[in-house]
DNA sequence: GTCTATACACCGATAGAC
DNA sequence: GTCTATCGGTGTATAGAC
């Protein structure tokens, strides 16, 4: 077994990355991950036992980055509608869509999306709780249906846009800017 | 090739449908489908030209019995919560979901998913603004942007429910029926 | 119309040389 | 650590009997 952390290790979650935004999880193989980086095939199993486990650590890192980098955006207090910004530029969406449907699949993958999904869902509604003002709050939108319908329509803008589909999207951009603006600013 | 339309024929979409909803389409072989049906899988290559022919045959059938059964809902003047009853109880969510995966790489399909998308999303936009009241359209909601929301919504609610997830969906559902029964009873 | 049988590509995973 | 070579399985798609 190679060694996890190693330079070689993270260009293969690299590698697993790249085809899954770019091709698909059904183009997701060890020759393609190996093509894809510059090694040959047989490397892959050298450091990992079996293409779950690679996936597993590729969404592990990915998920720990995410928190990391939500974390770093509420620590600073910074104003909603900028962690909105930061949401829906990932440019990790696509990915993400592609780890969900292979949590299908893989059992000890499906337990990763589920507490990456309740974490950061968590965040987000702590988030909006302590920013949004009172008069949002009266129109009957908690803040964990808000944190729902806000990542829920950062993903499917995403997939749409993808396709080429581009119906609505300024106009629910627009409402969800004006929801987060609503934030107080800054204490 | 097989008759279109026949009785074979329609159990092997019958079957692509089943395997789609239950295994995703990382399990939809040609094999597979066949198995599900129970006849050998020589026969799919008898009525379709290959596999991809098969999945936009069935996506095909399935978006037009969609369309069909939203317009029976709009042309009865339904009240908007039934509608949205018939989205969120729509079975076929987890199907669709695994179409829209399958048209970032089918050419022939992701032309269909678009035009399916963007006319139920007006027939549902147009459903709306003819039935809510004009203090939600003050709150600065649009009826795209609220036919995007709900389906978006609709979209990760199954999505989540599949994978056990359930953080905020009663939240969710509440919004949306409170948004959705603010419609003019039927006249 | 439905079948058996099969060609060929590519998959995950492993043996073993260097 | 990285390689060549290969096994068994499964995918799409086709040949040809009945």
């Amino acid at each position: 077994m190679g060694p996890a952390g190693s330079e070689v290790w993270h260009s293969m979650l690299d590698g697993t990355e790249t085809v899954l935004r770019e091709e698909g999880y059904g183009a997701l193989t060890s020759r393609r991950v190996a093509e894809v980086i510059g090694v040959k095939q047989r490397l892959i199993y050298y450091y990992f036992e079996n293409m779950e486990d690679l996936i597993v650590a590729t969404f592990r890192r990915s998920a720990a980055r995410d928190i990391e980098r939500l974390q770093e955006s509420l620590s600073r207090d910074l104003p909603l509608d900028e962690i909105w910004e930061r949401c829906v530029d990932n440019a990790d969406a696509r990915m993400t869509a592609e780890f969900v449907a292979l949590a299908n699949r893989i059992d000890k993958l499906r337990t990763e999306v589920i507490a990456y999904t309740e974490r950061t869902r968590q965040m987000l509604a702590d988030a909006i709780d302590r920013n949004v003002v009172s008069s949002d709050r009266a129109n009957g939108l908690p803040p964990v249906a808000a944190a729902f319908f806000a990542t829920s329509a950062a993903i499917a803008l995403h997939r749409e846009a993808a396709l080429g589909i581009g119906m609505g999207h300024a106009e629910v951009l627009a409402c969800i800017r004006v929801f987060f603006s609503h934030g107080k600013p800054a204490q």
